[in-house]
Formats: C-alpha cells, sequence, structure tokens
DNA sequence: TAGTTTGTACAGTAAAAACTGTACGAACTG
DNA sequence: CAGTTCGTACAGTTTTTACTGTACAAACTA
C-alpha cells in the first residue's frame, strides 16, 4: 500500500527519462531499463530485471551492453553472487559528459576527415585548366562552404573538450549561485 | 567528367552527414536530403528534390516537413515558381543551437514536472505515521536521489540558455583564436 | 571428472518506422 | 467557371529495428 504509493511516484519518473532518452539514441525500453537501475538501492543482476522488468534475459544482456557503452551502468562485484551485477552510474553531468565523447566525438572526426578529403580533390579540380568555367564556379563555392563546415566542427570540438575537461562548468556552474 | 568528380567530393560529405545525423535525431534519408540542400546553390523545389534522390514526392515533403521543425532549411519565395521553395540553413552553429532549443528543451521541461509531482508525493508520504520505516527509508533515498536529478536538469536548461544567448561563445569562441 | 549455472551469439519472429501511391483540398490559370 | 498544379493526409507496403527462444561456450561446483 505505502509502497504502491513509492513505486507509483517512482514509476512516473522512470517512464519520462525512458520516454526522453532518445535525445541520447536510446530506445525506451533501454531507458526504462536505466530509470529501473537508478532507483534501486543496490546492484541488480541480470534476472532480477528480467524479472522485474518482464524481458528476456537476452534483453536484459543487451540493454546492459548499451548502458555499459554510454557509461550510464558499471558492472560491480558483490561477494556471495556469481551472477554479474550491474548499478546505474547516478552522476547525470558525468553521464552527459560521456555521451558526448562517446558519441559525438566519432562523429566529429568523421565528418572531418571526409571534408579534409573531399576538399583536396576539389583543390586540385581546381587547378584543370580546361574544367569549364560552370563548374569552377561550384568548386569555389563548395570550397568556401566546407571551409565553413570544417570551422564548425572544430568548434564542436573544442566544446566536447570544455565538457571533457570541466572547463564548461566555470561558463555554466553545477549549482545554481543566485 | 569534372562536373562528376565535384559530385563525388560532395557525396562524399553528404554521405558522412545523412549517417551522422543520427545523433541528431535525423534518419539517413533526411539528412541526405539536408545535404542535398546544403550544396544546392538555389533553392529547391519538392519536385526536384524528388527528381534528385529518385524518392516519392510524399517523403520529399515529410522529410523537409522535419527539417523545417529543426530549422535546419527554410522556405522561400521565388518569383516565377508556383512551387514551394527550400533552402538549407547554412549555419551550422545556428543549426546546434536550435537543435537544443527544439528538442532537448521541451524534454527538460518535462523531466522537471515529472520529478517535482513525484516528489511531492513521497514528501506526502514520509509524513504518514503507519509506514513501515523500510518504504520510508527507501522514500528517504529517492528524495536525495530526485533532488540531484532536479539539479541536474537545472544546469542543463541553463546550458541550453547558454547555447540560445551565444555565451557560451565565450568559453569555446567560433573561431580558434590561436 | 560430470553436472550446474551464467551470459551471449544467432536465427527467427514480432513490432515499429520508413517509404510509396492514391486521393483530395486549396490555390492558381485561362 | 472548368481545368491544372501543388502539397499533404491517409492507407497500405516494404524495410528496419527490437525482442524472444534456443543453443552453446566459459566458468564455476562437487
Amino acid at each position: 500500500m505505502y509502497e504502491e504509493r513509492l513505486d507509483k511516484a517512482r514509476e512516473r519518473v522512470i517512464e519520462t527519462i525512458s520516454q526522453n532518452m532518445n535525445l541520447y539514441g536510446i530506445t525506451p525500453s533501454v531507458g526504462r531499463l536505466y530509470g529501473l537501475l537508478y532507483f534501486q538501492a543496490v546492484p541488480m543482476t541480470l534476472d532480477e530485471m528480467k524479472e522485474e522488468l518482464g524481458m528476456s534475459k537476452t534483453s536484459m544482456s543487451t540493454s546492459v551492453r548499451n548502458l555499459l557503452e554510454l557509461k550510464m551502468v558499471e558492472k560491480v562485484w558483490r561477494k556471495g553472487s556469481r551472477k554479474d551485477q550491474y548499478q546505474a552510474e547516478e552522476d547525470w553531468h558525468q553521464t552527459f559528459v560521456d555521451l558526448f565523447t562517446t558519441k559525438w566525438r566519432p562523429s566529429i572526426s568523421m565528418n572531418i576527415s571526409a571534408i579534409e578529403k573531399s576538399l583536396k580533390e576539389i583543390n586540385l579540380l581546381l587547378e584543370e585548366e580546361n574544367a569549364p568555367e560552370e563548374v569552377l564556379a561550384a568548386a569555389r563555392e563548395d570550397v568556401t562552404k566546407l571551409h565553413e563546415a570544417l570551422n564548425y566542427y572544430d568548434w564542436l570540438g573544442r566544446l566536447v573538450n570544455s565538457f571533457e575537461t570541466g572547463e564548461i562548468y566555470q561558463l555554466v556552474p553545477k549549482e545554481r549561485n543566485s
């Protein structure tokens, strides 16, 4: 009775988290698992999760792997049980930072290399004598755009750095200072 | 021949953009459309997009709507054509900011209200005389967690503000200053 | 050693999302 | 006014993604 009231209050938050977690590239059911772990005082085993969420153990295994990759969950050891135990990372600031470093940074690199490669090709093209002026004009515009894009990704990389080093908290402090 | 070389260089960048755009919650084909528009010197009509990407006009219509909602594309007017014309937002810094304000901010609000509602319920529960100590202990832990969560979302909201106001560029300047 | 238990790979199924074609309202044209 | 053209709602289809059950390797137990 009292317990159910607490559960209901938890449920609401878990459900909201799980629905909004798509911004992190996380599906609702993985989000729900994270929410469950977040409110759990003690680490959980795959079987307990399976039991609690009414899903297959296989799903729990892959969901947990997802969360581990994002560092939103960690494997912990607890004596007695032979089973793996998992608990949620509770520091959401840290989670936010990890999200950017694990998901955004690789993407930044990929974009930069693609742009640089194409820039080289276009610059080569621009030196061609017989290329029609029409194409050359387009190529010149592309060069401008690609430089701007490069500049953006450089900025984004520096932004992620400021998350990772914690510099961001100078501008936006963790605790409201008013 | 020369044109094909330029196209190939563009294609690479477009493909990379479209693949990495899932971080923005954008599907590859919508990303490809954005890439196409980005390199296009003049605004395009739905029919031109359809032609270029070999997809249905319906898809173009919904994809463009997606991009409009994210402010990654804008509708422009051009005399002569009766058709709607669309062009890509070229300032990616702005796009980044818009992404956070349109997608993250609503999510922040939702989370905050859910947490506040649940906090109230739990605080009510904590005043119950006959509630078992076990439940009360869990409830007290939850209150702590929810306050931390609230603090995180407050921080996230202030971070988004710093994007929107441009304050972020004080900490991470657009142009590398070395 | 043989017998459990645990986690996950893999193949198959169920659910969700993306995409298409048709149909139609609204806005133009003559 | 009838006749086009344009964009999109909607239903149906295809493709993708999520999830499950089986099977098996690795690690433990007696």
